[in-house]
RNA sequence: GGUUCCGUAGCUCAGUUGGAUAGAGCAACAGCCUUCUAAGCUGUGGGUCGCGCGUUCGAGCCGCGCCGGAAUCACCA
């Protein structure tokens, strides 16, 4: 509509002011609610061409496009806005358009798909996955649905860093306070049995740091030379000479990690197409290092450690290999961009990765064209903001990690309570009952971290818990149970609910209302798209529902007496569903059908 | 100190390429269930958009300078 109002606009200025005038200068917006009328033309940039005041201009332009196209049937100048009022006609063939839509998402669709790898999740394997993890794992899925929504070939990555000195350190706490604890003799979840013996580490070696501290010795140095640091580094160094005793420990004790993790990710409801492990790329890593080493693009340090000196991009030196020859984060990274270059020739290669590690890809993406891999343009940082506890960043040493598994089974705890206690769901069976909190705990909890911006640092409290009122997941799913409510009715009633046919000759404002923002979907998700934000899907699929919920409040749908403002109620509602059923699985949310 | 990001209501957050009187939710208070689900709807109060200057017909948004906070600048990942 937009579209076709500039034209009307600029063939209005070229006749009456006899004036050529560039798109850029037309500008078009929403009305304001306060103001009668659908869109506003912004007449100051025209007053140039008219040598008038706004309010003349804006009367003479409105004039004109009243006369000249019917779908304007009125308009008012405040200012210098020209309020145009669109006519219920044509709001209601546009209407119609949308509810013959197969999916709502064909608008989105790009002209030119391209092949897009999102890396997300990217654990350790020596701890148990939290909160922070959670927000990446519920972005990282959300901007695949999103992606591949608007046609592009996206594939779902994960890099699992299951190597390096940290995971020697929980190996290696195991191997001295283990008596050979596994997660079937301890009843643990295997994630958090390794993450108990890193825990572990960290606390015997933060020990004898301060033994050696309290003999006179340098911080720096007691940290280096602490005997279990001294033991994981060995341990580290065994690992890369392929010692069998050592990688047959690596192995069990990482099995045991995966099984945990697959269950937390099954529970998230996130997936992958491919999983990468640092094991494997680090060693692609340290080829390209030494090649580009022998090219004279690194150097060599006397100590026999390799350097990128990043000086001339701004930034500084890098190391890529330690003196004694093992990799660093660094060089896995350089190795896993190559490798998945080569297996998928991606136009974009995504990560998603908290913003603590900007510096980390800045590097990353210059080294790569430093060593003249120009498809490196094609790497995209996808930078989200930590999440915060109310007394600041969560810490381990303080034990305020949120563990993901714990929070997961208290929003469903807090789902059941809450569900109980409303009393709806009396006749269903304890399967379908669980079904459903699941379902309502999860939407809580992942609409909750997806609405807002991900750029941004958001804060967790744990203490107040997820709302299930106001501006919530729950809210939203409520508002499509309801809708699902009426449906159900309308079968009871028997009334026909599959082709529903309507003229939509009656419509009142409410509705109009509705169908101007049913409109937006495709915008708002190519939006979503392009700024990879799932925020603006969480906050459309918000103020659609509060706009239902006040049309549904207002007026009764199956009580309506006259058949045809019914009909184009039922359709007008089962549209509704549709898109914020499609928004909400965009966001990765599962939508119950009652509660 | 260098670089990057953030400062909007008591709290959590929205705010399109600069447009009209800056919006929601939570919390507080006051109403609305004989009806398709009250996890809802309606109303009231609540703001120096961190501060200042500049660009502009017009700035929460753009530029510069401060103030405050975060991240990072590791032979950690």
């Amino acid at each position: 509509m937009e579209i076709v109002l500039k034209e009307k606009i600029k063939e209005a200025v070229k006749i009456i002011y006899n004036s050529e005038v560039k798109d850029d200068l037309i500008q078009i917006q929403e009305t304001r609610k306060d103001f009668k009328g659908d869109f506003t033309l912004v007449v100051f940039p025209l007053l140039r061409f008219s040598k008038n005041t706004p309010e003349k201009t804006g009367e003479t332009i409105g004039q004109y496009l009243k006369d000249n196209f019917t779908a304007v049937s009125g308009f008012n100048v405040i200012k210098g806005f020209l309020n145009l009022e669109i006519s219920d006609a044509w709001w209601v063939e546009y209407f119609k358009k949308i509810a013959a839509e197969k999916t709502h998402l064909e608008n989105c669709k790009v002209s030119h798909p391209e092949t897009i790898l999102v890396e997300y999740s990217s654990p350790n394997t020596n701890k148990p996955l939290h909160l922070g993890h959670i927000r990446n794992n519920l972005l990282g899925f959300s901007l695949y649905r999103i992606l591949s929504g608007c046609g592009h070939r996206v594939i779902k990555t994960n890099i699992v860093n299951d190597r390096g000195i940290h995971i020697c350190k929980s190996m290696l706490a195991w191997q001295k306070f283990g008596n050979g604890e596994t997660p079937e003799s301890s009843g643990m979840k295997g994630d958090h049995l390794v993450g108990k013996y890193y825990v572990l580490f960290e606390k015997n070696y933060k020990e004898q740091v301060e033994k050696l501290i309290q003999n006179g010795i340098d911080a720096t140095e007691a940290k280096n030379s602490a005997t279990l640091m001294k033991e994981t580094r060995e341990m580290l160094l065994k690992w890369e000479t392929g010692d069998e005793e050592i990688v047959s420990l690596w192995k069990m004790m990482n099995s045991w990690v995966y099984v945990g993790f697959d269950e937390t990710y099954k529970k998230l409801g996130v997936d992958f197409d491919k999983i990468y492990y640092e094991s494997d790329t680090y060693k692609v890593g340290k080829d390209i290092v030494l090649r580009a080493l022998k090219e004279k693009i690194l150097y060599r340090n006397e100590d026999n450690s390799v350097w990128a000196d990043l000086t001339p991009d701004g930034l500084d030196q890098k190391l890529l290999l330690r003196s004694d020859g093992t990799a660093v984060y660094m060089t896995q990274d350089l190795g896993t961009a190559v490798d998945r270059y080569k297996e998928f020739n991606f136009d974009k290669n995504i990560y998603v990765v908290g913003n603590e590690q900007n510096y980390h890809f800045q590097v990353l993406k210059a080294l790569l064209k430093r060593i003249g891999y120009n498809w490196a343009d094609g790497l995209i940082h996808f930078s989200y903001g930590m999440v915060e506890l109310p007394e600041g960043r969560m810490k381990s040493r303080e034990g305020t990690i949120v563990d993901a598994d714990d929070l997961i089974k208290e929003m469903q705890l807090t789902a059941m309570e809450v569900s109980l206690e409303l009393g709806k769901l009396s006749d269903f069976s304890d399967e379908e009952k669980e079904d459903i909190f699941r379902k309502i705990g999860m939407g809580a909890l992942k609409y909750y971290i997806l609405k807002v911006d991900p750029r941004k640092n958001m804060t967790f409290n744990p203490a107040e818990s997820i709302d299930f009122n106001g501006n919530t997941g729950p809210f939203i799913q409520y508002t499509y149970t309801r809708i699902k409510s009426v449906f159900r009715k309308a079968e009871h009633l028997g009334i026909n609910t599959g082709q529903i046919s309507f003229s939509g000759t009656k419509t009142g404002p409410k509705e109009i209302e509705l169908i101007k923002l049913l409109r937006k979907f495709s915008e708002t998700v190519s939006a979503a798209a392009t700024s990879y934000s799932p925020a603006l899907i969480a906050n459309y699929c918000y103020d659609l529902s509060r706009e239902y919920n006040q049309f549904y409040h207002d007026f009764s749908i199956l009580g309506e007496a006259e058949e045809e403002i019914r009909n184009f109620r039922m359709v007008l509602s089962k549209v509704t569903s549709e898109i914020i059923y499609t928004g909400m699985w965009l966001l990765g949310i599962e939508m119950p059908e009652r509660m």
